[in-house]
DNA sequence: CAAAAACTGTTGTCCAGATAACAGACTGGT
DNA sequence: ACCAGTCTGTTATCTGGACAACAGTTTTTG
């Protein structure tokens, strides 16, 4: 279920974070706080000054940022054990360049620039986890990259709507309910196309039975989606 | 002249792991070892399995991949301090996706999976170092994506010049002269554009007077070059 | 419960830029 | 000093998909 499976033992690492009772993390790292962000809150945005690092303990947080034209562009979703905001301590250009928005509610520890430093320094566990976490997200921007120079709307389509099976899937009947509302704007940010293309994409895939959805509510049948992928291939 | 210029601190943590004798190091991590790269070997290439990390000593290193359709797409251009290859230690998948390739000679020092997970266990200076650089790489590549989804040809090949002229730049009589042989494909394959388009583009700018190349030489005239971004802008 | 706002579905137009094809210009090997 | 190979410059053609515009549908809200 965890985009972490394949990593065993720093699934651990992350687990031993949350598990330890947060006042304890405190003493050590007095900046550390739990927020809350309910659905469709920013933790920060395109612009601000950050000099907070955050750390996802649930849901999902979505990265993204907007465009000269005034079109959004979704760089990536993230989850559990995911970081972002601001690194570098140095007070110049620390301006953020995209924003990150809570889809659905979300709970986050955010830490000090300077207490994160501490913990790489001081929790070697930690810092090997986070060295894996950052390695992996780096290498999912790269393959969203060479997605979108090489496959055509269509093809992106279907990748994404696997990979949000893969992330946000619950099984159901017929394959993989999204547990997660994605307006079809949404969806195309994701995919990095525009609204009109992938509305008439996802008809066409729902005529050729490859999956089911209501205006908050997508249902993949994951089989004949993936057929349908070898057969263009 | 670094890229690592902003993050003074981590810039000495670089220099002392490069000051600091090979042997010294190969007590600690055995498997080190230093190898050099001749202009346009692979360090690995797309397909193969690989298992250990490499560190960049000196030189450029191309990251690069093939397409189904037999373009080639440039991922990012790495410099001393910047860390390729492997980092997942079970067996499964670890096809690497891309191409690493020297741009000119280059030197590396390539450590084992395992010993590199020791380093950051044992050397917390070296893993806040390199988690920055990993930061600081991420950007570069959301970066890229941005630009790419949002400008045209024309103003994304002012962009990579400009960034070329700050990586490899050496101020001459107009402005900035390149110390790097690019051919126009590889510039294409920069900009993730056309040859022939950026072909056009680079001789119209060569008359608007921006600048100034032969087959084996690029030398800008960042200030006109500037300006024209901003007059289109 | 009506009016406004937010989503979905479809279609017609248009263009940036990919692709292809070819003609110089250099470079290097023998 | 030739031929083969690689690089550059240009133009003609074609197309994926953006964009705009609108009609139908669902949700929100006052």
């Amino acid at each position: 279920m965890s985009h972490l499976k394949y990593t065993d033992p720093a699934l651990q690492a992350l687990h031993s974070i949350f598990e330890r009772n947060l006042q304890d993390w405190k003493k050590e790292y007095p900046s550390i706080r739990a927020i809350e962000i309910p659905n469709k809150d920013f933790l920060y945005c395109q612009g601000d000054r950050c000099t907070d690092l955050f750390l996802i303990k649930e849901g999902i947080i979505k990265l993204s940022c907007l465009t000269l034209q005034g079109n959004a562009l979704t760089l990536a979703l993230l989850r559990q054990g995911d970081i972002i905001g601001c690194v570098h301590n140095d007070s110049a250009d620390q301006v953020m360049e995209e924003s990150a928005q809570a889809l659905g509610n979300a709970v986050c520890y955010r830490i000090g620039h300077d207490d994160f430093r501490q913990l790489i320094f001081s929790r070697t566990d930690l810092a090997w986890l986070i060295f894996q976490l950052m390695h992996t997200r780096q290498q999912r921007i790269e393959h969203k990259l060479r997605t979108i120079l090489t496959q055509p709307v269509e093809q992106r389509t279907v990748a994404t709507l696997l990979e949000l099976a893969q992330l946000f899937g619950a099984r159901c009947t017929h394959g993989y309910s999204l547990e997660i509302f994605l307006t079809q704007q949404e969806l195309a940010d994701l995919v990095s196309a525009s609204r009109s293309v992938v509305s008439t994409i996802m008809n066409d895939f729902r005529n050729r039975g490859f999956l089911e959805y209501t205006r908050d509510q997508i249902c993949i049948n994951d089989a004949a989606l993936l057929n349908a992928v070898f057969i263009k291939a």
